[in-house]
DNA sequence: TTGGGG
């Protein structure tokens, strides 16, 4: 028994550092740390809701504790006003789970207050949980924990955060990336869009051709395109990856995303939707704190300005070469006027009609809609009369028209196979059709480029 | 009760 004890002091109410929790498995102690990582609440498979937590301390910030803490309802889980922000737990049971300490909270005895982290002077706790006091001795050390919170350096493995680059299907990762912008899509549905300046790897196209005329191939997973003002505002070069929330993720900490800012998430999983990158931010997910100073992050900026771009597979040629540089699809949305002329490396990721017999209209001219696509939009472009007539070279017969735009796809001939459209170079050209709203009737066709090559 | 690393 402590000397604490013997004067008084009642378990759980007895600060420790979290170097020392390991030696109270099975007891209940007082921790006072920063919040490193915050999961989003969730609800456990029992009654209550669960949040959680990893904290650091001066004594133990190579590897952060896990705080696992249930309340009744979302309002009694701490409601942080940052991540970085200081925890005092009290009462908190100490576990040990697959040889590491953990520690939970428990509605019945434990109790919580939050404190602003480095920036904060006052030392008035911002959220408590009930039974939680607020004591003066306690002030000191959250003082303290602040200063050396300021000069604290989170040294992340840049290997542990793969870039946008090189993610793969499929998996869960770290992610160190800008947010561009989070909206609601639909009631309780947020995206956030996020950027590291890497494109995304392309992926195979799984869509039916034929079902492209009722189910036509998404130009984005949001339910409805951004806004004009929204998309300027976009980077033009280097994907952006839509996060969705998980149903179960309780969305009431919305406000620890900070549009501009650059930010770790942890365990985002990775999907691909109709060819299009997705990250889920799913119960197991998390922000980690990320000061404006991370190593991490001044390294990610730095390389955020190296720009890559896709090399072109040259199965198209330019009928007049201008030797313009290309841009990229975001470019030609975000173009300050509305007719212009671009060259675009892109893949033709559909079509429609996609029968080489239908691609003529009743007065036999070419008129079709192809589906672009590249690292950074996708957009739709039509091809008409003359502009066809050069991207084919004429009217070839049915099987040649076929085989071209077989080329043009990526269609391999085995029935239903996953396409892998080539890298061709476009011209596109901007028009409107509506005078009285230029922007809303704006469209996208091709022009002076032709298929080559051995079809 | 519940949940639980990099």
């Amino acid at each position: 028994m402590s000397s604490r004890k013997r004067t008084g002091m009642r378990e759980g109410y007895e600060f420790m550092p979290i170097r020392d929790v390991g030696r109270s498995v099975g007891q209940k102690a007082k921790l006072i740390g920063v919040i490193l990582d915050f999961g989003f609440p969730k609800k456990s498979k029992g009654t209550d809701f669960c949040c959680c937590l990893r904290i650091i301390d001066e004594t133990h910030h190579q590897i952060s504790m896990a705080i696992n803490m249930f309340e009744e309802n979302v309002e009694r889980l701490p409601r942080l006003a940052a991540v970085g922000d200081v925890v005092v737990l009290c009462c908190v049971e100490v576990k040990s789970f697959k040889g590491e300490v953990n520690v939970t909270f428990n509605k019945r005895f434990s109790s919580f207050g939050l404190y602003k982290g480095k920036d904060g002077d006052d030392l008035d706790p911002y959220h408590v949980s009930s039974y939680f006091h607020h004591v003066r001795e306690d002030e000191s050390l959250i003082v303290k924990l602040r200063k050396w919170l300021m000069n604290f350096q989170p040294h992340e493995d840049s290997s542990n955060f793969p870039m946008l680059r090189e993610i793969k299907e499929e998996t869960s990762v770290n992610l160190a990336c800008k947010i561009l912008h989070f909206c609601e899509t639909a009631k309780d549905e947020w995206i956030i869009f996020s950027w590291d300046g890497t494109n995304t790897p392309s992926n195979v196209i799984c869509s039916k051709l034929e079902e492209e005329i009722n189910c036509p191939l998404p130009l984005q997973l949001e339910p409805l395109p951004l806004s004009r003002e929204v998309l300027c505002t976009l980077p033009v070069a280097g994907s952006i990856l839509r996060i969705m929330f998980d149903k179960v993720v309780v969305k009431n900490h919305l406000h620890l995303l900070n549009v501009d800012k650059w930010v770790k998430f942890m365990n985002i999983h990775l999907k691909v939707v109709d060819g299009l990158w997705l990250g889920v931010f799913s119960p197991q997910s998390r922000l980690r704190y990320t000061p404006n100073e991370d190593s991490l992050i001044v390294e990610r900026q730095r390389l955020s300005d190296e720009q890559l771009f896709p090399k072109p597979l040259f199965i198209t040629e330019e009928v007049n070469q201008d030797h313009a540089t290309p841009v990229t699809l975001m470019t030609v949305l975000t173009h300050s006027k509305v007719t212009a002329k671009f060259k675009c490396v892109v893949r033709v990721v559909a079509a429609m009609p996609y029968l080489a017999k239908n691609l003529l209209s009743s007065i036999g001219k070419y008129r079709m809609q192809l589906t672009l696509e590249d690292s950074t939009a996708r957009v739709h472009a039509f091809v008409t009369g003359k502009d066809g007539e050069t991207l084919f070279d004429g009217y070839p017969s049915i099987d040649e028209l076929t085989r071209k735009l077989n080329r043009l796809l990526g269609v391999t001939g085995i029935k239903d196979a996953p396409r892998d459209p080539p890298w061709v170079s476009v011209c596109l050209k901007s028009y409107y059709v509506s005078k009285t709203d230029v922007w809303g009737s704006r469209n996208f066709k091709i022009f002076g480029i032709k298929i080559v090559g051995d079809t």
